[in-house]
DNA sequence: ATTAGGG
DNA sequence: CCCTAAT
């Protein structure tokens, strides 16, 4: 964890470099003093290293030259503390702060935002349509305008003032905020006025700090000045909130929620909440790398693809909405905002899909056509109450592949390239009580491979991860229970009903190769315990008990099913079941028999295409697997089952034209 | 207990 | 998948 730096050098002592290479601008009472040291995870500030300020050192100087934010900042603040967490973000935290620095400091975390916005707006641009981005955009000018009139120095002692906080702790409380001059915030119209509001919603911006001491009135300066507004709002909490957001959000660079967070940077805040508000942490990735941090401002906007697109728009529209309102909507958001607490911004995207999948959520679906697999809705494991596991069925080849939601997942990286392709391959299959868990893009992977190359390449691919896990369905003749599986695709979780619920089912499949420790202890022996719990039973009114939701047939299972038939034969299906099965205690024979049924319809059917959409909605069964039901079908016809017969001659010969196992 | 078929 | 009749 490395919390790693605070930076809080001495002006004159460690870091001189920094305050001195820039000019100061006012003549500073105090002099600027920054400390170096280290957040602990526990949000504890110890005393940094050397080391750290070294590298520290590095960084402000990097900042000087490139982005002046942090420099400026350094130099405004008396003490201001960068941390990087172990996410690697930094943090800036500011205690406080001297007059001339204000002006400094304001600049540069204009230009900061300035950047970003501009981000933002090219952005937007380049997905929405014209109308939908002025918004931002005309608030940034205003605010850049605001910025522009060069503010007289009178008016910054008060801002220092206001800025003039320590930080006791991590956690965040600035008790000892000395009171922010009076006269410092003037309702006046007049320039000054206003840059020094502005000012002074930086500061906050700091830290979100100094708000405490600030008057109704004056809260409701910075509201404006903030928010390009009046509000009418009383409650100070809100206000200081509000504020304190806007400006925390304009700054947070960090991830795909950036760009909604920006728009509601001014709007969406207002208006709801839900969300961005949620991080309220100031965190400034990487200042130093202005270039990286647009780029990967972008990059994630870009990845967060559909969904955030739609959210954005969404904002958009209730922004406008908003900004006509006055009194109402901000009360009904001050409602909201009073409630709310501001949530650590790591759960942020996590709590986002949670709730999405939990609605299910209409985008949750999109995203899944955007990549061209058929899917089907989003299904719910039988007991519900058990567990709250979601699984989305999605077809693959004519068969099925249980793909746990991965929204979660999905956000996180991009949507398709082979590298995530691969990546994602790496983590794949899990088989877990007979079940084959595919991460999504591994599940396309494999079709695509299935397609080009037929059933024998993706079949070996297939097998070979089952393979490495000794889970192949086929020699399934039953794997000792200790076999650990090393791919993790958080699998267990998804169907294992008897398991204890893990709470949410953690979808982020990470190429991590490491023991399942979850696993263990549950999937020993997959037949015996998925014997009876993952068959979800319901009792009928005739008072038998009836299997519930379908359980979609896999590709391996598939597979597997052809390869039985073609060793054991067409109807002898317990005896399959035996052998290629036996670690699916879900599929009955009859299950098998059935399919096999319904894999012939399929194979004599109107010859389809190679792309054939057998039933709108799901891929189809690919041509490789059903000529192979075909061949095995001709054959039982010219050998009919007679048990002793018939085993031996299909077996040979098919096995070896499928290449499996 | 298994199979074959219909629904 | 379920249900059942037939083995």
């Amino acid at each position: 964890m490395g919390p790693v730096t605070g930076i809080d050098h001495n002006d004159d002592g460690k870091l001189d470099k920094s305050s001195s290479a820039l000019p100061p601008r006012k003549q500073i009472a105090n002099p600027v003093v920054y400390k170096l040291v280290r957040v602990e995870g526990d949000g504890r500030l110890v005393p940094a290293t050397d080391d750290e300020v070294m590298e520290v050192e590095g960084f402000l100087e990097c900042d000087n030259s490139e982005m002046r934010v942090v420099a400026d900042n350094g130099q405004s603040l008396e003490c201001i503390s960068i941390e990087r967490s172990s996410s690697g973000k930094l943090r800036l935290e500011c205690s406080k702060g001297t007059a001339e620095a204000d002006l400094g400091k304001l600049n540069s975390k204009l230009q900061y935002i300035e950047q970003i916005l501009q981000k933002v707006k090219h952005e937007e641009k380049l997905r929405l349509s014209c109308g939908a981005s002025q918004f931002s955009a005309d608030k940034f000018h205003v605010m850049d305008g605001k910025i522009q009139s060069d503010p007289p120095d009178q008016e910054i002692p008060s801002v220092a003032s206001s800025l003039n906080c320590t930080r006791s702790n991590q956690s965040g409380s600035f008790d000892q905020c000395s009171r922010p001059s009076e006269g410092a915030v003037e309702s006046g119209s007049s320039a000054p006025a206003v840059y020094s509001k502005l000012k002074r919603d930086f500061s906050m911006f700091e830290g979100e700090i100094c708000l405490d001491k600030l008057s109704i009135r004056e809260l409701h300066e910075l509201f404006k000045v903030t928010f390009g507004r009046e509000t009418t709002v009383k409650d100070k909490q809100w206000l200081k909130r509000r504020i304190a957001i806007s400006l925390t959000n304009s700054c947070d660079v960090s991830a795909t929620t950036f760009i909604v967070k920006d728009n509601k940077f001014v709007r969406k805040c207002e208006d709801s909440s839900e969300n961005g508000n949620a991080e309220a942490s100031i965190t400034l990735e990487n200042m130093p790398a202005e270039e990286d941090v647009n780029f990967k401002d972008s990059s994630a906007a870009e990845d967060s693809g559909f969904e955030d697109n739609l959210v954005v728009a969404e904002t958009r529209l209730g922004n406008h909405n908003m900004e006509h309102k006055s009194g109402s909507g901000d009360h009904q958001s001050e409602q909201r905002a009073a409630k709310r607490i501001r949530k650590p911004t790591k759960r942020y995207i996590e709590e986002l899909s949670e709730n999405e999948s939990r609605d299910h959520h209409p985008r949750l679906l999109g995203s899944n056509k955007n990549i061209g697999i058929g899917y089907t809705k989003p299904a719910r494991n039988a007991s519900s109450e058990m567990r709250t596991s979601i699984t989305r069925l999605d077809t693959l080849g004519g068969c099925c592949i249980q793909i746990p939601c991965v929204s979660r997942v999905r956000k996180s990286y991009p949507r398709r390239n082979m590298t995530s392709l691969m990546w994602c391959l790496c983590t794949a299959a899990v088989v877990e009580a007979g079940y084959i868990f595919l991460e999504m893009e591994a599940a396309i992977f494999l079709f695509q491979i299935f397609l080009q190359t037929g059933m024998g390449e993706a079949e070996k691919l297939a097998n070979r991860v089952l393979g490495e896990h000794g889970l192949h369905g086929s020699n399934s003749d039953n794997k000792s229970p200790d076999k650990v599986l090393k791919l993790t695709s958080t699998p267990g979780k998804f169907h294992q009903p008897s398991a204890p619920e893990p709470g949410k089912e953690q979808c982020a499949v990470k190429c991590t190769i490491e023991v399942q420790q979850e696993l263990k202890p549950k999937q020993t022996d997959p037949s015996s315990r998925t014997s009876d719990d993952d068959i979800t039973t319901v009792p009928t009114a005739k008072g038998g008990m009836r299997r519930k939701h379908h359980r979609a047939w896999t590709l391996v299972e598939v597979m597997n099913l052809v390869e039985g038939v073609s060793q054991c034969g067409a109807g002898r299906w317990s005896e399959i079941k035996r052998l290629s099965f036996s670690s699916y205690s879900y599929r009955t024979s009859v299950d098998l028999k059935d399919k096999w049924r319904n894999l012939l319809k399929a194979s004599y059917a109107p010859a389809d295409d190679g792309m054939n959409s057998r039933k709108h909605g799901t891929i189809p069964i690919p041509e490789s697997i059903l000529a192979r039901v075909r061949e095995l079908a001709e054959m039982n016809l010219q050998v009919p089952p007679n048990l002793s017969s018939s085993k031996l001659t299909t077996g040979n010969v098919l096995v070896d034209r499928s290449g499996l196992l």
